[in-house]
DNA sequence: ATGAAGTACTACGACAGACATAGTATGACA
DNA sequence: TGTCATACTATGTCTGTCGTAGTACTTCAT
């Protein structure tokens, strides 16, 4: 059961709009009402992980449209990034029907 | 997320009796409807893992009372097993809430 | 009696994801 | 001018999983 959800976190936030690891971090714990606060170097390993795997694509891009503020890198989620987020999606049913059978609330 | 359930999934079968290995791992499968079958080392280094922990302790016995049949090495689940379970169940409850805020049925 | 299939493991090594620790550098704001 | 927030990179360790391989005993059909 390996269970990798932080990618399937990370794709389901850069299927709304392109984004980069700041804002990601802080909207994996507004989504989750704080319950879960994903780790910068988890994060970034991630990126260059599934950038490496061509489920994202990265871009750098400054905070405004004028070239002000600070450059980030950013990341855009790609056709192949779409399949391997509903793979996971399909893959975690499973494990939740797997898992489920073995808990006691 | 480190969702390691190989070890909720062996502790909630000690929990009805001691077990072996093999028996272990064809209960999984049946349970799990044939979805899931876990392979052998990571159950043999799953229970030499919780032995450490004391989770679990283990003992040798034969096949039948009389001392015949094969010898097999029979786990049974400890106290602090039991707490571990407890806290495995909660944390799956936690965890499913978190991911299921990021898919897509 | 012999061989194949099922049972019951152990040993070893490789790999990947998570994360601790640490450091760099820029921008905002008081 | 300094502190805090932002936005990363580098490095190394640890742990769980699993591939591969091998051992040994039991059961059962031929």
């Amino acid at each position: 059961m390996a269970t990798t959800t932080h990618d399937t976190m990370i794709l389901s936030i850069l299927l709304k709009e392109p984004s980069y690891g700041y804002e990601i971090s802080k909207e994996i714990k507004t989504i989750t009402d704080g319950k879960y606060v994903i780790k910068e170097t988890t994060l970034y390993s991630a990126f260059t992980r599934m950038e490496k795997n061509g489920y994202i694509e990265s871009f750098v891009a400054s905070q405004d449209l004028e070239g002000n503020g600070k450059k980030r890198t950013y990341y855009r989620i790609t056709d192949a990034g779409r399949d391997f987020y509903k793979d996971k999606c399909a893959e975690w049913e499973l494990t939740k029907d797997v898992v489920e059978k073995f808990i006691t609330k």
